[in-house]
DNA sequence: GCAAAAGTGTTAAACCTACACCCATGT
DNA sequence: ACATGGGTGTAGGTTTAACACTTTTGC
């Protein structure tokens, strides 16, 4: 490490968070996205959410900020990803970027904050700003991943749902149909949920039970 | 993002490198520490290989060039493993640390560089420097549970060994025993490894073939 | 009574685990 | 000939994948 007096040479960067924030919506994986105008480099292009990090806060806190200050969301799930340092990904100055997945289970405030924010399915989404594209492709195999042997796709359901409900959701993600009476024995063989007494009915139908996660905490379980 | 202007305001931070650098030496996970003395706070203490980046270089460069200039290592296998960005986690200055995994085949370079190195038992080790502790720990995880899925224990071993050596590093790695006929079908299925016509003797006893990785590249196979 | 989604078991194949002996060599 | 580590197969249990019908409700 370099002595105090020289220590102000080695601030040249500006540390900053992206967060890929995903919530399922109308049956898509959709991710948020904000509006980018950077006068010589980006017109009117759409990249991720993130800023910069302060002074008093770590790259946790910067999320959790920018996320409400921006999109107006709030107590999103959240989990670092990668960081970003190549020199020339924001062509004005240099900025280091801490990637952030984020799962919420409703596209709330997406008008409450002070960027012009979107929703857009991922599978429709290219040429973003920066070097977004990339850390998107990263978020998306991250989640794929996750979501076989951790508890949290919990993050993009309500509190109560159905068995239904969890099984489109791993489709969703993986992008692949599953087999309905397997994935129900593996769900319930890892012990990931435990029903409630409620009943739901959605129109002509048999009522489903409705299910909570039995953890909140992120767990690793084997699941798929 | 901020306007040009007020954008020093924001470099406010250093952002470093930590790497975490493992070697097998006699039959045990041993990793790079070295001599950390930064007056009023550490004492003689021993702590992760680690540095600035510099604003010429990424992340990665940095590390490469951190473990050539101050342990004489080079062209060891790496990858990022997770960011530390807590307030107070240097006490001089505001320092945010991308931590790296690294592994080398042998414990070279450990008095060419510029720090005085030791390679130490991982299971030996605490107390080290900052946040040493807790990115040991990360790194540790995170080895065991890459090892299971990807061909990285290539990069712990020298380009030709046997089927036990292998064995060995697993074990080593795992912290548990295998058995030799069950560990030698999964590497054979996964297609991991290719024999060479070459045999080794090892005093009194049947030689061993050579094997060597199928892939120079990291891949993602499953293996145990 | 019919349309719509919920819920539930079985079977065959693949996989995993535990386990013991013969082989090739050096001394 | 014996000590040393190298190399190999099988059987039992477990897990996975593929598959179809009955139940409960609204209309």
């Amino acid at each position: 490490m370099a002595d105090a007096q020289s220590i102000k040479a080695f601030r040249f960067a500006v540390v900053a968070i992206d967060a890929v924030c995903f919530c399922i919506i109308d049956g898509q994986l959709n991710v948020l996205l904000g509006k980018v105008n950077v006068k010589p480099f980006y017109k009117d292009r759409w990249g991720l959410i993130g800023g910069i990090v302060l002074p008093e806060e770590d790259a946790d806190q910067a999320v959790e900020r920018h996320l409400h200050d921006k999109a107006g969301l709030e107590g999103v799930y959240k989990e670092q990803l990668y960081t970003f340092s190549t020199i020339k990904r924001d062509p004005r100055n240099r900025v280091i970027s801490v990637a952030y997945l984020c799962l919420t289970p409703e596209p709330l405030g997406d008008r409450a904050g002070a960027v012009e924010t979107e929703w857009r399915p991922v599978r429709s989404i290219s040429d973003l700003a920066y070097d977004h594209d990339e850390i998107l492709k990263a978020a998306v195999e991250r989640l794929q991943s996750r979501i076989g042997y951790t508890n949290i796709a919990q993050y993009l359901l309500p509190k109560e749902f159905t068995l239904t409900d969890l099984q489109k959701t791993y489709e969703i993600i993986l992008d692949r149909t599953l087999d309905k009476r397997n994935f129900r024995k593996k769900v319930s063989d890892a012990q990931l949920v435990r029903a409630t007494q409620k009943k739901v009915r959605a129109g002509a139908s048999r009522p489903a039970l409705l299910y909570r996660f039995v953890s909140k905490q992120p767990a690793v379980i084997e699941i798929l």
